[in-house]
DNA sequence: GACTCGTTGTACCGATCGGTACAATCTTCC
DNA sequence: GGAAGATTGTACCGATCGGTACAACGAGTC
């Protein structure tokens, strides 16, 4: 998952990719819901609709490649919608409004988990280290290049950018832990203040 | 696990509960490195060094038995380490960087998981629901009563203590997915900071 | 030493795991 | 319509799942 292919990831038109992107979703959901190990192949059937054989032949690599290209999705979303826009902005505070909201309507108000983070914690970490490295380094790039940009110095940038990002996992964690959605949505308030913050 | 039971536990002594202690302490790095679901009874035993036999002498109640004992000895430990300490604090700004050194230690500066937050976003949440919301309830509870005493408000002190367990969460996660403790260890110190900050 | 009773290893249980084989079916193109 | 190729349901695979049964073993007590 290079930088380079970021682009035209984006502006890829799905031909027969349609149907494709509605069983990812599918997918999507159940990994989020059981995590690698606990979704089994009959709760992936039941959630895609889709028996063994189809799912063997759109997967070959079997759980694993599911798996890869869901992350990989989940990657391409992020990309689309929040990476790619912090890099292009002009105007780092309505950037950062719009990554929040972006942030909060990918995670549904603190009421979905992050797929990443889930994977990151499990046995499966190892299986998808690349791919949960990738997601987070180049978050972490675009917002604190941006941050840069408004002003802020190389440490400055850096330290807020990782904020930000252990702010989104743990309020996500907190919430789902605590189920009180509440939880994400003051943190992301409470967030967007600090990031738009003068600097120290 | 109520907070009247939390002054006894502590003070317990354990006549024959040593080894049981052992074994709680290697199922604990069992389930924190393959979830409850991914912990099959295979890696248990060879973690414990037990045989099924002795296993399901211990517990009866099988492997939900062992993830609520040791669920319950990570309560306790944060009730006697963390929450205990705080509630009974006469210098705030002592008892937050006892609570900052003893996160420390026990997260081994980041390499180590929060085995609580990993049940809350697996499957197995639904399960142990309670223990899960009372592990976070008394450290909120413990931390706001404190903040309070420094002279924060309410809603301050309510606030503040949010944001430093999901920034706990956050960073632990975050250090795992990155592979980088030191997320973790600056998380902390400028979590320090932040607590320990004047009303705004 | 014999009797007791808690502890342990081991064989075994049905269920389910991820994955494969393959025949039946459906599309597509001529 | 019929051949060709992709798609699908279903039966099946060995391995492993969590859990049970039970006989062998062990330390105490008399």
């Amino acid at each position: 998952m290079s930088r380079a292919s970021a682009k035209t990831r984006c502006d890829t038109v799905l031909k027969r990719g349609a149907e494709r992107r509605d069983v990812l979703r599918a997918l999507g959901e159940v990994f989020r819901a059981h995590g690698y190990e606990g979704a089994s192949l009959t709760l992936i059937t039941d959630a895609t609709g889709l028996g063994k054989g189809s799912l063997y032949n759109l997967f070959p690599g079997g759980k694993e490649q599911m798996a890869s290209e869901v992350l990989a999705e989940v990657d391409t979303w992020f990309e689309c919608n929040i990476y790619a826009p912090l890099r292009e902005a002009s105007d780092p505070a309505r950037a950062i409004a719009a990554m929040i909201a972006g942030v909060d309507q990918y995670f549904h108000s603190g009421n979905r988990i992050c797929l990443v983070g889930l994977v990151a914690l499990g046995a499966a970490r190892d299986t998808f280290a690349e791919a949960v490295d990738d997601y987070f380094a180049r978050w972490h790039a675009a917002l604190a290049q941006l941050l840069q940009r408004s002003g802020l110095n190389r440490r400055q940038a850096q330290r807020r950018t990782e904020d930000a990002l252990l702010t989104i996992q743990g309020a996500l964690v907190l919430a789902r832990a605590r189920n009180d959605a509440g939880i994400f949505r003051r943190a992301l308030n409470n967030l967007t203040a600090r990031l738009l913050a003068p600097p120290e």
